[in-house]
DNA sequence: TGGTTTTTAATACTCAATATCAATTTCTGG
DNA sequence: CCAGAAATTGATATTGAGTATTAAAAACCA
């Protein structure tokens, strides 16, 4: 827990600065949700549930989403939910993705990040965020 | 129209290689579908729905994921609702979004192609597909 | 501690997308 | 060209992710 420290303060940092305040609901989701790379919502309620029985599913989508205002969390759309990335303690990274047994492989690469900005200036773009991702076959299902 | 029949052929040569059959809805959806650049479901349904009052909404989106599956069409996520982009005449692209109001300018760029590539390889993965979205400012929305 | 403000939980609701299924259309092979 | 098998359509019901509502509860601040 002590690890968690600094995404605890991050977290109260965010809330102090928007007048919103510190729940033990808000705590218990990101003691959760930092011990995951990524969940869904309507996965962390059924964990929560089992200790919890009254915590609400609205609310830890108010509270994901509090997260990805905060920075410690990135929403990505996949298929049809929206998975919530854990990115409180890592830098920013893309992802390969196995079409066959979903395996996620996360990678950085400065030389397409600096490409990607020289297209953009191309255009007139400033870039605010990106998301690329890579789809196909791990080693494994290869054969 | 005889610009299309070469989109035309394609989806014929797709619909013999899976026993499916060419349909009066297809062949209506596909000449609308290769006016545009994007679309979603509904839009087309209300499009459609003028000339052909009896047109299901159920039929437009089996139609697009069919031309999903013919590679005459790509779908992709935006905000709440799946965009349909008309890829039939053009190479594979990226998109640059505008956050503010939702300009869209596609690119393409072979040297993040060929890095991507390299970082496949890295993970011993074969790319299929993939997918680069730049989020930022569009140069009338930095003003 | 009391009072103001925010948050929660339960539920209703929205809306995109899919499932169902009887009726219709397409295709195939004789 | 026609009949029968197979696929498709359209109308509607249903699913399911995510949001809105609101009374009650919790958090914060002086």
């Amino acid at each position: 827990m002590s690890r968690n420290l600094k995404e605890f303060a991050v977290l109260k940092d965010h809330l102090g600065k928007h007048q919103l305040k510190l729940t033990r609901q808000r705590e218990r989701i990101l003691a959760l949700f930092l011990k995951t790379e990524h969940v869904t919502a309507e996965h962390m309620y059924r964990s929560l549930s089992k200790r919890d029985p009254h915590i609400g599913l609205a609310t830890i989508y108010r509270t994901l989403n509090l997260f990805c205002d905060a920075g410690l969390a990135q929403a990505r759309h996949f298929g049809a939910q929206t998975q919530y990335d854990n990115v409180s303690h890592k830098r920013h990274h893309d992802h390969l993705i196995c079409t066959t047994c979903g395996k996620i492989v996360e990678f950085e690469n400065c030389e397409i990040e600096r490409l990607q900005e020289e297209v953009a200036a191309k255009h007139g773009f400033v870039i605010q965020t990106h998301k690329l991702e890579l789809y196909g076959l791990c080693s494994r299902c290869q054969r």
